[in-house]
DNA sequence: TATTTAACCTGGACGC
DNA sequence: TGCGTCCAGGTTAAAT
């Protein structure tokens, strides 16, 4: 599933194959992918015609292409400050392809350029991916930096170098709630999904059913330390591909699931201490963990 | 206000 | 072979 390193991967091709392109043609295919973009398919089909794709930038799990204008002689084309944002959802794949390539399957976008070169493709087989046109607003903790107005409730990422980590120590250290439960909302900590969730709370020790109350500073940073080196091994392996739902702009898998000690693996060794790890239901999804490493907590005693 | 739950969605795997 | 059920999980509106 497209979680942080999935995603800044794909921007990274995006970033090459994208940037100083300008779009010649949209085909909207299946309108549920652009149901975000309020006014419609073929408002935002006239508004991308003829802008000029100036960069790939992404906060979390988000990219977006901020636009420029092909000037005053043209009606077409983006506002100033618009961007085309984009989430991947589940399953959701941004694809370079030639014009020329077969169809995919579940191809709900596509865009051409002026240039004649390769295609913008959007697929998504679950559809809870989507586009969407968007405007830069400034970000809430910098005001030298500007992010889409949808994206702007989504904190920072643990690999971005203004990640407050004391911020996110104190805000944790509040939460009355399973710790697991933190570390999948986006607006404390964002870029973190189901699978990088299990493997950084398996390197920590730490089991997700925590509470985030019941956690010292140390561990907050400890915890936070695994994160960043989870997430910062799997970029470098292309990101986790389980089947063909994801891969980069070239259609290519990322290899990180070799490296998985905890998701994905009920039943095998723990990497570290030889018991099986455990696989349960937990917000309407699965939780593998090491039952020997990774302790539950003790439960809360009952107010009378 | 903080926290939790359910719905959205598709196709592969599995059991009968 | 065909049918029904379960499962995967990011986001967000609604409920608690």
């Amino acid at each position: 599933m497209p979680e942080l390193p999935e995603v800044e991967t794909v921007r990274a091709g995006l970033q090459r194959w994208l940037s100083g392109r300008t779009i010649a043609s949209v085909e909207i295919r299946h309108a549920r992918a652009v149901r975000r973009h309020l006014a419609g398919p073929q408002d935002l089909a006239a508004r991308l015609i003829g802008a000029r794709i100036e960069a790939v930038s992404r906060r979390g799990k988000y990219l977006w292409l901020p636009l420029s204008s092909p000037g005053p002689a043209s009606p077409a084309g983006p506002d100033r400050g618009e961007c085309l944002v984009a989430h991947l959802g589940m399953s959701g794949q941004l694809l370079v392809q030639p014009a020329d390539a077969p169809q995919e399957r579940h191809l709900h976008v596509r865009l051409g350029f002026a240039d004649g070169g390769r295609e913008l493709r959007f697929i998504d087989q679950r559809t809870f991916g989507g586009v969407l046109l968007d405007h830069l607003v400034p970000a809430s903790d910098r005001s030298d930096e500007s992010v889409p107005g949808q994206v702007a409730h989504i904190a920072r990422d643990p690999l971005d170098p203004y990640f407050d980590d004391v911020l996110f120590s104190v805000r944790l250290r509040r939460r009355d709630s399973a710790l697991k439960r933190a570390l999948l909302d986006q607006g404390l900590v964002s870029g973190i999904g189901n699978i990088y969730a299990d493997e950084s709370l398996w390197r920590a020790r730490l089991h997700g059913e925590r509470r985030g109350v019941t956690l010292r500073p140390t561990a907050v940073r400890d915890l936070l330390g695994h994160i960043r080196d989870v997430l910062a091994d799997a970029v470098a392996a292309g990101g986790t591909s389980f089947d063909a739902l994801y891969v980069n702009v070239n259609g290519q898998s990322g290899y990180f699931d070799r490296s998985l000690s905890a998701y994905g693996r009920a039943g095998e060794p723990c990497p570290r201490c030889g018991t099986p790890i455990r696989r349960v239901a937990f917000m309407n999804r699965s939780s593998s963990f090491c039952p020997c490493c990774q302790r539950p907590p003790r439960p809360r005693a009952r107010k009378e």
